[in-house]
DNA sequence: GAAATATAGTTAACATGTTAAATGATATCC
DNA sequence: GGATATCATTTAACATGTTAACTATATTTC
């Protein structure tokens, strides 16, 4: 027996690269994502700019720390993104009193009635995706996510140092 | 009882933004891509690159739309991966005979030391997320996915036209 | 078999992901 | 109480995501 499914070709021992997990979540999300984005788009919002201003509609101000942590953001996104909602006035912005380094962010009139306009078709395609997968599935399929997440927080990521040999990729 | 869960405050009914498909999977990729991604960066690749040429140790030659494919990359982003991966020397090019139109790709004998090189962290990586998670869970979570997709792929998109009122939105 | 159509791939333009560095403000240390 | 470290946010630089437009080749149609 010359070879086991010991992989893909070449000899380089490693697993089938379609059975990656990372691969099998980003074509799931996708998958879900692709029937959003259109609806969306016709709003003129991207998908990140509706997370933020549905993360908003959960508050009355939040800070912009906290806001990157609910909308799963990082910070320059999120610096870059502020900006321009703030230039289409569907966010208001002030620093906070007692540290100025602070800002604190809501949505504004405007951008509260671009929600209330998308939320129909968001909510009917969330509830076509429910049906057609089932309720009890997504309810599991969530909580092994959540699951995932937690199995892995405390993982600690390995670091170990090395580099391309002739190392002429681009600098840093 | 005023409040029946009806979902975030100022009156938009709506699910709970934490309680989203989307940010689900993409917190799970997030963390699962958080383990990989300082080992890729060691060796001078993003976690595209490394999908590709992942994908590419696996055949010999390979169409570059069928590598789109397989490598779950729109065009324009291949395209320019595929520009950086040659001028680096990790693969190599060349155009079909039969139809100028098409590209063949293949991965050069400096790419595949360089995954060689790569993949004992890597799959040393994959073994400690199983071990945590489980590999009887994994195998049901990856299941799961596949079904996701596979539910939607038949549900084709919505696709309702509308505007933001007032449409300051970036041109287009 | 030349015009119309379709296909494969790239380029363009803009938005976001990602890491590092800069900026400004606050807290801490002696 | 002023140097120093820490913190919140932004800016910089480069890679990728996303849609549209473009180029070159193939195919189809009449």
């Amino acid at each position: 027996m010359p070879s086991k499914k010991a992989g893909e070709g070449r000899g380089v021992p490693m697993r089938e690269f379609s059975r990656s997990l990372p691969m099998a979540l980003l074509r799931a999300r996708e998958a879900v994502m692709r029937q959003f984005r259109p609806s969306l788009r016709n709003h003129g919002l991207t998908e990140q700019q509706w997370r933020i201003l549905r993360a908003l509609t959960a508050v009355d101000t939040i800070e912009v720390t906290e806001l990157a942590r609910v909308a799963f953001l990082l910070g320059p996104s999120l610096s870059r993104i502020l900006r321009d909602l703030e230039a289409r006035d569907l966010i208001e912005r002030r620093t906070a009193e007692a540290d100025l380094r602070r800002g604190v962010v809501s949505i504004s009139p405007k951008g509260l009635k671009l929600i209330e306009a998308v939320a129909p078709t968001s909510e009917a395609i969330y509830a076509e995706i429910t049906g057609r997968f089932g309720a009890g599935k997504l309810a599991e399929l969530q909580d092994m996510l959540r699951e995932l997440e937690r199995s892995l927080a405390e993982m600690g990521v390995t670091d170990e140092v090395d580099a391309e040999a002739g190392s002429n990729y681009k600098s840093a």
